[in-house]
DNA sequence: CCTCAAATAGGAATCATTTTCATTTAACAC
DNA sequence: GTGTTAAATGAAAATGATTCCTATTTGAGG
């Protein structure tokens, strides 16, 4: 997609106006953010920019999508078991589906949400600023391999 | 709430049904369960049974709450920070409204989901198993004390 | 090329949760 | 009531993802 590379450009300018260094072992990060269509994992990218920086530290990658994080470029989907997977293409929250076997990430098309957001504002008197919607079930590829 | 006395009579029967042991740590960590009106933490369990039970270990806690979790009675949240807060009147999913300031956990009228869930099975292929939904936001007494 | 604040690597620290294991006890039979 | 036994408990150690620490390295501006 060509999208990919706008958001690898729209991010590393973000992080240079706000006056981050771009190391190799950041852009390597940012890189893989922008362009994965999957939703990665933290292990995921580091063993993905240990292939090209065999020193580095998984610090790292913990560091700079923090840093991600706050310059509002990254959406973190953490997980109570401790699981975290990161998505860089839509860094706004969304709503998910999640296959239990294969832990595959999907995003559907929905926009009912938007209803919903102020229907539940409107009832509770919350000042609603943020929302997680996951769905959690099994995909088409492993219901078919059933055993 | 009248519902309470029976939420608790139902986890007690199911528990000796399942064959497990009534102790008396484990009916007091389904009587809070049961009777809480807010959504209590681990923590929050604890430090309640402790007035009664000095010697309780934070242990038994945690082992009864995943034995009463794995015979449906109670419903956990959660969140990536590693906080979680559990829901023993309504253990099935549903959605939540949370205050990020006073970490008030509140329950919304909400019906509209069957129709996402099924919108989002038809789109993805996915058998939809489970769902997950939380608004985070600002409560009113919150956005009232603002300094 | 210099300078220096920021970033990195690697290991130690943290902290909620789980596991271990010796001791206690609920439940059942008699 | 007493005995028996598997399950439950308490306390401490283990776990494991994430964060912190500190010495060393490096990007970026002059």
């Amino acid at each position: 997609m060509a999208d990919h590379n706008n958001r690898y450009e729209t991010i590393v300018r973000k992080l240079r106006d706000h006056g981050h260094k771009l190391t190799p072992q950041r852009l390597a990060i940012v890189k893989i953010l922008a362009k994965s269509e999957g939703h990665p994992s933290v292990e995921n990218i580091y063993d993905q920019i240990k292939i090209d920086f065999p020193t580095m530290s998984l610090a790292t990658v913990y560091r700079n999508i923090l840093l991600i994080k706050s310059i509002g470029e990254v959406l973190e989907l953490g997980f109570p078991d401790g699981s975290n997977r990161y998505d860089g293409n839509r860094p706004y929250p969304h709503p998910h589906v999640i296959c239990i076997k294969c832990k595959k990430i999907v995003d559907p098309e929905l926009d009912s949400l938007d209803d919903m957001r102020e229907e539940v504002a409107a009832e509770t008197g919350f000042k609603i600023l943020n929302h997680r919607l996951d769905f959690f079930g099994i995909c088409s590829s492993c219901g078919a391999n059933k055993g």
